[in-house]
DNA sequence: CTTCAGATGCTCT
DNA sequence: GAGCATCTGAAGA
């Protein structure tokens, strides 16, 4: 399993979104060794996508991360309770970004439990252990993510990507969500999620 | 399963 | 002061 280099985020956004789905995210939380298959993935633009935080050039404390070098995560805090978790991509001065919006859960699961729920694995109903981080404020709470990791180095941190060995996926591609402010915008087709035939019990 | 209201605080104007 | 790259639990179907 091998980390990601640098040149995997120096290219444009919308690659590295689709190219994100089925690597694996690894964090360390407190010594434990926390790992998620990236499902979900959304672009953000730069300076020319009205949905991005650094539309127009806008440069500000909170966008600051963005605007350094690909391979760092932009951490940021929305309707006052969750963090979202995001992979700058491209070179110092070229703010673009992709905001993992989902992940499934390989190994750590009792400590992202108790991250999310305050409680142990075994004791998770079907729907909520399908669910622990379908979500980008859920992952971000699973991996103990906060603004106190913006600026993670991903390639030599404590939260790192690596290359994955996936099972086979196709990639679905929609319109971002909840960014109706973008205008236009609102519907590029820059939502990326991995999809895999759900087994049949009736017709393999 | 689906819909819906409410929570909650940082960021920029 | 307004708005936000969201989640949860409760209630209905």
């Amino acid at each position: 399993m091998n980390v990601l280099g640098r040149d995997f985020y120096l290219r444009d956004a919308k690659t590295v979104a689709k190219e994100l789905l089925g690597k694996r995210l690894v964090r360390v939380a407190d010594s434990v060794v926390l790992t998620m298959e990236i499902s979900e993935t959304e672009a953000y633009l730069g300076v020319d996508d009205p949905a991005c935080h650094c539309f127009g050039g806008r440069r500000t404390p909170r966008t600051e991360t963005m605007f350094g070098l690909g391979g760092h995560a932009y951490i940021y805090f929305v309707y006052g309770m969750h963090h979202m978790l995001n992979v700058v991509t491209g070179g110092e001065g070229d703010p673009c970004a992709v905001l993992i919006r989902g992940g499934l859960p390989l190994e750590g699961h009792d400590k992202m439990c108790q991250l999310r729920f305050q409680k142990e694995w075994e004791a998770l109903k079907p729907a909520q252990k399908r669910s622990l981080a379908d979500g980008p404020g859920k992952l971000a709470k699973a991996l103990s993510l906060t603004r106190a990791d913006n600026g993670l180095d991903l390639t030599a941190s404590d939260l790192l990507i690596c290359d994955g060995e996936p099972e086979p996926f196709t990639i679905t591609v929609t319109p971002r969500i909840g960014i109706d402010y973008a205008g236009e915008a609102a519907s590029w087709p820059l939502n990326f999620k991995l999809c895999r035939a759900r087994q049949s019990r009736t017709n393999p």
